[in-house]
DNA sequence: GTGGTTGCAAAATATTTGCACACTC
DNA sequence: GAGTGTGCAAATATTTTGCAACCAC
């Protein structure tokens, strides 16, 4: 199946419509490696079509979230936000409100290896965020 | 020991001088449960002191967090990033020059319950980060 | 007194929205 | 043909920066 015919049967089961801009953004987007900014699948993305916006770059990449075809890298994104909870503890984000809760690090149970790792990286800390609809939201829908 | 006294002693040891606003802020985000933006931080200090500026509250939102006093919930924020990656894996992130690289979901032994937990929250997915510093980061320190 | 800190305003960056025209189904 | 999608420009949101006055040490 080319890449073509690929998006036109992912778009059929989300019941959406395919257009040239949607098409090429998504070949784009399934082959660029790393995780792509915007910016970046704009940029690929106007070599091929370059009378295309930035808004309809956003707006498709959204819809596509949306649509289950990806997801974001993380939820935490748009604004900072500073951690005052000293003690250890991971996050619950609700993607409805962005809402970020903290749990007991107890509650999960994970070997994280901290200290230099075989690419050169070193693993000051780290950081696990459970991604969902918070309870609240869930009573709203 | 007061607030005033503790504030004071934190800042001898990171080197910073003390200022009523920095004095204010720290106990601002002390006090704040959850995790506060630099606008909600701006909000309760204004109260406290009427004239202090949303830039003063980010510069020094930066200077404490430089200073260790507190960190970010995530590095992530300030562009959305798309995962195209389908494969299970967790990312490295370089709290330097912010970039994300995928290792191996086999690499990190975790045991994380997703569906409805007990608070009500519907956990879909998670997301493990390692924060540090990479490689290339390194050398050029 | 000196050098770091603050407040202001403007700039830079990131994202969203309204609307007229174009295209898919 | 009806309704959705696109491109443009303007609006909004977030964060940073330059600079003169001010304050801590």
């Amino acid at each position: 199946m080319s890449a073509a015919e690929e998006f036109r049967s992912i778009c059929e089961k989300a019941g959406l419509s395919v257009t040239h801009q949607r098409q090429v953004i998504w070949e784009t987007m399934t082959s660029l490696p790393g995780h792509p900014s915007p910016e970046e699948v704009y940029g690929q993305v106007k070599e091929q079509i370059p009378s295309i916006s930035l808004a309809t770059v956003y707006k498709t990449i959204h819809l596509f979230i949306d649509a289950g075809l990806f997801c974001e890298v993380s939820l935490h994104h748009g604004s900072m936000r500073v951690e005052t909870n000293a003690a250890p503890h991971h996050h619950l984000v609700c993607r409805v409100c962005k809402s970020i809760t903290d749990i007991d690090a107890g509650q999960i149970d994970l070997h994280v290896p901290l200290g230099e790792l075989p690419g050169g990286f070193a693993a000051e800390r780290y950081a696990v965020d459970l991604l969902g609809v918070c309870a609240d939201c869930r009573k709203s829908a």
